[in-house]
DNA sequence: TAAAACATGACAACTATTGTCATAATTAAA
DNA sequence: TTTAATTATGACAATAGTTGTCATGTTTTA
């Protein structure tokens, strides 16, 4: 076998392994220890965090973590990660903040002179605008710990109704719009319900193996459990549709006409209306709400409400 | 020099030079042509897209960009890349699709067993969540090369209006929310406009060295030309206060008193009023308007819309 | 103090790499 | 058609690198 094989084995061993001795490997790969200690200066010369402690008792500790085996990347791929991480750049706390520095760091510095005036350039050129958060999820870390190890957690949570301490099972964590969620089963009433992971003020993990049914994924498919659907019929100027089609959950049920107009006709969830009533209400004239019902209701009560709370002053 | 060395110098040397006979190799690095023929066999076997024409004015010619020498990542930046690139997977278009795949699966096979479930498992408890976007960005990636070649575009616009031709000169190309905008100097007016590159139906690209003053980054911090300081004041509920630190222009600016309440006391500019009212509808009695007057009269005259849209019919 | 570990040097045996030469195949230009 | 330029491959001796063995240190701890 070639050097540079036994080496790869070799790395990929000990990075697994982290403590040893020369006689082990010397054993497990059948060289001899002299040979070992040369390779391991061979490794330690590659970068390899590795050191050594004598006497008995004695041996080696490789530091980081697990080592992959070297990769070639091509310098489009290079720039790609730079790309995925600079959009990565405004949520304030990620659960792998030094890792993304470490990696930027390595590509960066192996990239050829032109190659990082190219990065440089594009970087003027191109950019994943959002705005930056100021609030911190410093409890990130710990939660997704907790989820991964299927612990209950009692957390003191930040409501609309202030302070309130909740025993429960979390489902997992997503980001959104700069903020970190945690879907998670209230243990008590056995409800699904959606926390902040920033408004979490402190928590106790609780190391029992309670097994959720439930993943993820599956949840954010479909999501809020008590399903209430209602019709959702709305006439568009040309101006609604072209709004209405960038809005997400809109797009796709938008029906155009040959003239430019449109319509919604969907279905949607009676738990939604509220969020859906500040959006038809931004389009004024341009989106006129035909059903539900409800929906109207909503639109005229927070008028009425907005015009009691302003009285014309002027 | 050790082999490893000089197969890395070569594969650096090779991969920058695209074309090469194997003649040129053996001279620049004074090894016999024999030799050479050896590397180039060894540098294919380990993946380096090579190949071989034979005869006269025949070489060899690497086929993909750049390759960057080997690097050796730890298993948790592997991770901390894939999650990076699933937060981008949301976007219908970028400008590297095909290198984010290409990463991911070399990073993925590299992976030992464990780490792969590892991997997995995590994916099963973390998402980046956004709407995924049905939107197509087809012109993305040629709107992106004109940029960076400062060339001027005729494009066909989408806008309120119809279908417009205008000739700019693009600043640069930002994502958020899901879709891509491109600020661009209006060279009729010489005004800045914010136009969406997926309602660009066609361009033509007018290739001549019009440099720009302005950067991308630059414009981002310091957007949209015509500023027109207005002060407003808002007070705030407990639930207000909660609402507004969630909101990315205003929680920076919330005043929080120690019973819980609060007030905004900020300039805004003129242009920003009608996204602001929307915002403020929605929070309805939570958040009571002050200043300026011009915002309490554009909730009062959407109010009374609203309510002249839908006539009480109950 | 002795045992268990790393650290390092010398040297012969072994293995791999290299250059030289030879030969073949392929291609394009003279 | 011939010739020159190129890749492709094999044989083999000269050279260079790697390995194991032995020897000698050093450090640490039981």
């Amino acid at each position: 076998m070639s050097k540079a094989k036994r080496l790869l084995d070799i790395l990929l061993f000990v990075s697994a392994k982290k403590q040893f001795t020369a006689q082990e490997i010397a054993d497990t790969f059948n060289i001899s220890v002299r040979t070992v200690h040369r390779y391991l200066l061979d490794l330690s010369d590659m970068g390899l965090p590795i050191y050594a402690e004598q006497g008995r008792n004695g041996g080696y500790t490789v530091l980081s973590s697990t080592i992959l085996p070297p990769i070639l990347f091509t310098e489009d791929e290079a720039v790609a990660i730079f790309f995925a991480f600079q959009s990565l750049q405004y949520y304030r706390d990620l659960p792998f903040n030094t890792e993304l520095k470490s990696v930027s760091q390595k590509l960066y510095n192996s990239l050829q002179n032109e190659a990082q005036k190219k990065v440089d350039s594009l970087q003027s050129y191109i950019a994943f605008w959002k705005p930056k958060r100021t609030i911190s999820t410093p409890l990130l870390s710990d939660v997704l710990e907790a989820v991964m190890n299927h612990s209950q957690l009692e957390i003191q949570y930040e409501s609309k109704s202030g302070i309130t301490t909740k025993l429960v099972h979390a489902i997992g964590v997503y980001a959104h719009d700069g903020l970190w969620y945690m879907p998670a089963i209230h243990l008590k009433t056995e409800k699904t319900l959606l926390f902040r992971v920033d408004r979490i003020h402190s928590m106790i993990v609780i190391n029992n193996g309670y097994k959720s049914s439930i993943h993820l994924q599956q949840w954010l498919e479909n999501p809020l459990e008590p399903q209430q659907p209602i019709r959702l019929y709305v006439e568009l100027t040309r101006e609604g549709v072209r709004q209405c089609t960038s809005e997400p959950i809109f797009e796709k049920t938008v029906i155009c006409h040959s003239d430019g107009t449109g319509y919604i006709d969907t279905i949607i969830d009676q738990g939604e209306i509220h969020f859906i009533s500040a959006f038809f209400y931004r389009l004024g004239q341009h989106a006129i709400v035909k059903e539900p019902p409800e929906l109207i209701q909503l639109l005229r009560k927070h008028a009425q409400d907005i015009l009691a709370t302003y009285p014309n002053e002027s």
